[in-house]
DNA sequence: TAATTTGTTTTCTTTTTGTTCTCTTTTTCT
DNA sequence: AGAAAAAGAGAACAAAAAGAAAACAAATTA
């Protein structure tokens, strides 16, 4: 998997949306003026980044040919880069509060058109559910749900986890784990910040 | 295929867009006027590196006859969408036999470097192993499989099934569901045909 | 034939562009 | 708060691209 910097990010972000755009290659001057920027050197180094990681085709020899984008990165329907990957959902901290450790691509199938997020499941909650330790899982950023989908949601302020999430009213609500050795327990809605919705789910067999 | 510098290009889409405006084919001093030039020399590098490039029609010899269009496009890079959709799992067809219904973006995590194809899961055959009707799969091609190992695989072909495979020999070989409700079965090698390993997979709850 | 146009080659200068460096500022993490 | 990483500015350099101008030969025109 990539890892980027969030300026890499946007740049790469920046040469996908706008790569018809351009009537041949761009020069790095004019993607400075483009990009807001004052300095080649300094867009250099990122887009030597994005090269490095395989997103860009690099510059052809010293022809001054500019940047090219690769062919994977063109595919119209399922285009999909960059949900930022936050870590394992048992961090036990709000989400606002966890870094971004990296991007990760996900498929459009996958996500919706909010603002998302990726994490990795660390236990068993949810495993009834079709979701094992270590799969990764497209999330919605939501601090609201409705009865029946599977939140991530923090308790007391400590401990995040992923549940079904139902009967919900004024003055409790339950959050369902979807295993059976574990039980499911009723809070007060203060109790409970909801941090997401679960919209996608992944795992790797390698 | 060719990369043009800045100017070529520039140079390449005037004649593209103007083809039709001239009563013959213009000279080389003409040319320079309508952009802006001042020497044909100059002109005249740009033009003999579109010729190379099979993008214009080269000088009839000395006959004055000026620079002709090819009917020719610039030539677009052939772009590879992802990995190739190929429809659900319970098709019944070998994998070869079908086709791409359209491309994939998947995450580099839930792929090989092999070649790797995508299907939608039909049935409830791997239910216990949290793969779930709906869910979509990453298979990588091969023709054959370790024990334990979860593949497609096409029966007497004439069905296609999603199993763990195990206790191979060259006698006999299992097909095992991860679903209680469902029975492994022993095949001879011969009626089962293995079509892909799986590497990933995919939900969406959307 | 002489003059003119045109493609072609060559030499030279200027501009653009990729690349590397150092230094400062900003952001992020511990 | 302090350390580390990321981001940016700006200068300097070499190579490539672009252009100007002159010169020449072949073809056309007058």
């Amino acid at each position: 998997m990539t890892v980027l910097t969030r300026r890499q990010t946007e740049i790469y972000n920046y040469l996908r949306d706008n790569a018809d755009n351009f009537v041949c290659a761009p020069s790095l001057d004019e993607l400075c003026g483009h990009l807001g920027m004052a300095s080649r050197g300094s867009l250099y180094k990122h887009i030597m980044a994005l090269i490095n990681a395989g997103l860009v085709e690099p510059f052809t020899g010293n022809k001054q040919a500019g940047v090219r984008l690769t062919i994977q990165d063109q595919a119209e329907d399922e285009l999909a880069f960059g949900l930022p990957f936050i870590g394992t959902i048992a961090a036990g901290k709000p989400i606002e509060a966890l870094e971004t450790v990296s991007y990760m691509s996900v498929p459009d199938a996958l996500k919706t058109n909010k603002p998302c997020y990726v994490l990795q499941v660390k236990g068993e909650s949810m495993i009834d559910a079709g979701i094992y330790d270590g799969d990764w899982v497209v999330i919605e950023q939501r601090d609201h749900a409705r009865n029946g989908e599977i939140v991530v949601a923090l308790i007391d302020n400590s401990e995040a986890t992923l549940k079904f999430i139902d009967q919900q009213s004024s003055e409790k609500l339950m959050l369902v784990p979807a295993n059976e050795s574990m039980s499911a327990f009723t809070y007060h809605p203060e109790q409970v910040q909801i941090q997401g919705v679960l919209v996608g789910q992944m795992r790797s067999y390698r």
